[in-house]
DNA sequence: ATGTATACGTACCGATCGGTAACACTGTCA
DNA sequence: TGACAGTGTTACCGATCGGTACGTATACAT
């Protein structure tokens, strides 16, 4: 067994690297650029730049680009259900309450400087082509998102449970496209208060 | 004055052409192809070739492809305020059928077969980049658009009438978006629907 | 010391990107 | 007849696209 200076191995010298992994720069650095300028718009080359690394390396870890466009994605969808379900566990049986949540922080994120919508629904837009892989991964997401949202509003006891829970995530899909074409102070910063209006009225009937 | 053949000129020999224009060619092809596969997956090449010009051709009636992306937007533009006004003259002086009236219509429109979305909400995703000529467009027919359903909102009687204003924008946006992504059956054709109600439960504050 | 596996970099590929130069042809109108 | 506007043709530009062939450097086990 070795005496010092590899359990956590050589803090990298200049080449000739170290566990940090290229995979992981890549990847840091693709989420950034494609989340703010939008997939089609960025090349691999500058990827590999900006991570500081090479084009072979991008491509022993990651088949294609697409398939890289694809992990980004998939990491924003663990994302995005870590965010959803802290909302959902702040408020235990109360769904109406969790939406409140959950679209609040929305609402506010959406009012940010640098805010550009969901990177799902982006990506949607950038690849309209069915079976692309990063479309791929974000139906699933928003197949799941409406699946618990129509739960949560028959939770809720609505009458018409799958009319609201869809009510609800058109409010927030407009507020994700909305976010980005207006910026701070646009239609987003209401959808709280639209949503739960669409709540009291779909409960009283 | 001619004897014939010329109220329409010369059905076009294999070369040297007739008036029809080029230009409108070209436009007429980019709107199909930037519609149905975005702006930023069509290249120059493929315009010309299925409007069956050259790419002279092309850059002699447009600057650059981004101003021929702008020009495709602002006949979007056109033809999307023909559709908004047909709803509102259709009632006049009624606000709420007003906005019935066209969310049916793009209740309707979103489960087609092809639907593909709006073509500024597309085109401002696919260019977040400030001042590009074709977010532009698009930002100002947002503008005008939130504008004037706000405005119908107040005249509605609605207690908070830009709220309400913004929640239907928020709602189109979503329907807009939620059409091309998940298609026929998906949560936009209850767009009409929950927008009814959400005004419902405006108009009651 | 040497083999082996792994990760790396240099250099390059053909294709396509948006855009242009230069010139020939046609129909219209004066 | 002659000027003009608009089109077509061919050929080309430098830049960038996504992707790869191939040699090199290191780490570890034998």
């Amino acid at each position: 067994m070795p005496t010092d200076k590899n359990i956590e191995p050589t803090i990298n010298n200049g080449h000739a690297s170290a566990p940090p992994k290229a995979a992981k720069k890549i990847l840091d650095v693709a989420r950034d650029l494609f989340y703010r300028q939008g997939i089609r718009a960025i090349g691999v080359d500058e990827i590999v730049r900006r991570a500081g690394v090479t084009k072979p390396s991008l491509y022993r870890s990651f088949p294609s680009k697409d398939e890289l466009a694809a992990s980004y994605l998939r990491q924003y969808d663990l994302e995005f259900w870590d965010r959803f379900d802290e909302a959902v566990n702040a408020h235990p049986g109360d769904p109406r309450a969790q939406i409140k949540a959950f679209l609040t922080r929305v609402g506010k994120r959406t009012q940010m400087p640098q805010y550009r919508g969901c990177g799902m629904t982006n990506a949607a837009v950038e690849y309209p082509e069915h079976g692309h892989p990063a479309r791929v991964v974000s139906e699933a997401n928003k197949q799941e998102l409406r699946r618990r949202l129509r739960a949560m509003a028959v939770a809720m006891g609505a009458g018409d449970g799958d009319t609201l829970g869809d009510g609800l995530l058109l409010l927030i899909e407009g507020a994700y496209i909305s976010g980005q074409l207006f910026g701070a102070g646009g239609p987003a910063q209401s959808v709280a208060t639209n949503a739960d209006l669409l709540i009291e009225a779909s409960l009283k009937k």
